[in-house]
DNA sequence: TTGAAAGCGGTACCAG
DNA sequence: CTGGTACCGCTTTCAA
């Protein structure tokens, strides 16, 4: 590229990064210019950033399995607004490594930041090896902080909290709560059962299900021996499942059973009657990538802690 | 690191590597473990591919929208695979870029593979532009191919084919095609709306739709002025909407308007009736990924085409 | 068995 | 205004 424009590597650098600092004349850059078009020359961002002594990779951990509209939508989100930053992006799957493993794996691509939602449990050993590899902030996005890495709490208890304590104002007591069987989302169930469990006056009973119609229809068909009046079904999607099973049972609701779902799907408002539901507010992506670029740019406020879903039921008729 | 071990770099670099060609004494490999453990050495990506010529980056550009369950379970099981090929998988969001630009920043990573899934349509030069970069595999999804890239096609204008068909064979003629009012969706509903229009015996009707429940109310209210006798609907997220709207304004399904979707999810089967569909036969995650894997270790064979996608209408109760 | 040194492709300093 | 050069961290050849 140098010799093709008859000049030396340090003077297409400056003319391609628009130096300011020195003054290139208008011939030599448009030659320059003109040879980078022609050859197709696109400088090599390793070596970039290998002279620079750092990236701009924010790394995201693949969730091990899909995790549902909302949280797909907020991922996404978040992966446009850090664009918009300037980061690229790099989701990195870690299935089949453990936590030590994984965590080398991801300090070898220098990201200057890491976002772990929690398919692996960061230790701050963790933390401190990522630092030194260059990362100027690693956050974590879950029930529990880790020490030396900004907490982003995303608290699911908090939604089995609103959706048993609504069970319990609408006078129900034995309340069913359906735990998905499938792999991967105990991140997500377990704070929910345990939310649910913490509430006064509700007897809470865990349900374990499979995202099937068999598997509804298998719990539907021994529900009335369950001695339950009220189901927390997980989300909206395992709740409108198991809600058709249960009046295909021949149960009415909310007669004889409430039903509350989480997450607010518009397809909860198209099934009769309405599915109740927890409606959970997500940080925007664009909040969550700006306190990303704050801590990257001040790395020095490092155990902030922030409060960032906040949870609320919805009444509609299922409850 | 070297010297802390007491070691040249040489050394170290031939213990972490596992080198076969050298012998190192068990001693000096146990000293260099010890300093990388103590050290949270690890070794640097960047400088590693500079040095080996080439990455095992595969480029995936990010859709601008969520794109719906059936495509983002396809998406996240293609990173696994690739994951599992031992593939770094980067997203590269390219919105508010030119095609060349979006095509020249993801030259810079050097991406062995570049899995374009139509946000933008590349021209043979970006293909061009891209090898010269060292991609080794540049495969397009979409109805159609280019010029020195794979073409994997996926043929969403056999879902509107089947859709349609399916609705003839019921016996309607004046079909309505939902196209959602949702910006980034035209990949997909474009071809989806044409292979409705190829369908012998089909008038069709193009019907613009928002995902909410106001517009689905909406395109209800004015229905029984349009003459239509079925619709089908995009997806079956807006057919289900759709279906409850036409069903709130007094009418019956699948009497006086017959209603498909497609993508066969699970919630359709929970309505009343049950929704209608058209069934698409993704590739697997894995399927695909191997293809990468093989397109890079032989890239001779360039220009091969790979049809990968089914569909079959599915009848249940709403046609 | 181990070390010295070259070189991957950039950037930035200093000299001319 | 432009070129030479050192260096970022690693792999690999060649010598010792």
């Amino acid at each position: 590229m140098a010799r093709r424009a008859g000049v030396s590597r340090a003077t297409v650098s400056y003319v391609l990064n628009n130096a300011e600092a020195v003054r290139i004349s208008e011939p030599t850059r448009r030659r320059v210019r003109e040879a980078a078009e022609e050859l197709g020359y696109v400088p090599h961002a390793a070596a970039r950033s290998l002279r620079a002594g750092h990236t701009r990779i924010v790394l995201l951990p693949t969730p091990h399995v899909p995790i549902g509209p909302l949280y797909s939508t907020f991922l996404n989100e978040l992966q446009w607004a850090l664009r918009r930053l300037d980061y690229t992006v790099v989701q990195y799957g870690s299935l089949g490594l453990s936590g030590d493993e994984a965590v080398r794996a991801w300090a070898e691509l220098r990201p200057v930041a890491v976002i772990s939602l929690g398919e692996i449990t960061l230790t701050s050993h963790n933390v401190a090896t990522l630092k030194r590899a260059g990362a100027r902030a690693v956050i974590t996005m879950g029930p529990v902080g880790v020490p030396g890495a900004h907490a982003l709490v995303m608290d699911q208890q908090e939604v089995g909290v609103r959706a048993a304590a609504h069970l319990v104002e609408r006078g129900r007591r034995r309340i069913g709560v359906v735990v998905p069987r499938e792999q991967g989302l105990e991140l997500f169930s377990a704070p929910r059962l345990a939310g649910a469990r913490a509430v006064a006056g509700a007897e809470v009973e865990a349900l374990p299900m499979a995202y099937t119609e068999e598997s509804a229809a298998e719990l539907a068909a021994r529900w009335r021996g369950l001695g339950l009046d009220a189901v927390f079904a997980y989300n909206d999607e395992y709740a409108m499942l198991l809600m058709r099973a249960l009046q295909d049972e021949g149960l009415r609701v909310p007669g004889e059973v409430a039903v509350i779902g989480a997450d607010d799907l518009l397809v909860g408002r198209l099934l009769r009657p309405r599915l109740s539901t927890v409606r959970i507010e997500m940080p925007t992506g664009d909040h969550l990538a700006s306190l990303v670029d704050h801590a990257v740019r001040e790395p020095s406020e490092v155990t902030e802690r922030h409060d960032l879903m906040a949870a609320e039921a919805v009444h509609r008729e299922s409850t």
